[in-house]
DNA sequence: CCCAATATATTGGGCATCCAATATTTATAA
DNA sequence: TTATAAATATTGGATGCCCAATATATTGGG
């Protein structure tokens, strides 16, 4: 679903006016919650919120923060690593995702009457 | 109905184990899309969702941005400016609520679920 | 008037997140 | 086998966010 650029086809990129960088660690940890992924699994998943594709000099400091931190583990398959949460990593996916929540859950909601009124974002 | 510190009283700080840094410009476009507001004022109402207020040296270089960016311009009235979007501003704040809305709506949905499960997030 | 509180502002440091560029190892295809 | 592609990894540079500390100007109370 992601074009040669590595971009995410009808999906809209990063506007230019304001900075929209955050939360790479707190969406790993999301995604990760859900099932074992690799490092271009991940960056795919994140490709097709953001619309953009998360470069490997992003991803993978990301990655070996949260190991060091002991939140995740990676099995080794060939040449892929396959990244799960340890029990550590569990509880901080709740803890910041309640967090997330906390932070964000008006403006997400009043940004939905947005898109229905305006439409969605403009394309890549 | 915040404390000493700054801290808002019944809501949760930032958790250890990630870094939930991000969109403070977006947020405050966001909060000066309702009304004009004074850096104080902004800053009042990021503590309410966040959990911590902004420092000076935080909210008024990012107030200073947006206004050499032309997305905002300030009334004084004695010692306090009061904020509000221009033409651009408003366009910039619906794009980039457009955005914020594709990127993390799915994620917010499921951490809804997850709120009613775990229950909120702990207390500062 | 004088002092404390308030609002704005700046500086310096730390850090996460981004990218482009480069490199290494492994798997796949020719 | 050999060349190409894929996945992981690192480096360097830029930028925004975040705080503590400090400073200035204005307001309000005693």
């Amino acid at each position: 679903m992601t074009d040669e650029t590595g971009n995410n086809d009808g999906l809209c990129c990063p506007p230019d006016c304001c900075d929209m960088r955050g939360f790479l660690t707190f969406q790993i940890l999301w995604e990760l919650g859900k099932e074992a992924l690799t490092g271009q699994q991940i960056a795919e998943k994140i490709a097709e919120r953001r619309g953009t594709k998360p470069t490997p000099g992003t991803i993978y400091p990301a990655l070996g923060n949260l190991r060091e931190e002991g939140y995740i583990k990676g099995d080794q398959d060939g040449r892929e690593i396959f990244y799960r949460l340890t029990e550590s990593g569990e509880e901080a996916r709740s803890e910041s995702a309640r967090y997330f929540y906390q932070a964000f859950r008006d403006i997400i909601e009043e940004c939905r009457v947005l898109v229905v009124q305006d439409g969605e974002c403009n394309r890549c």
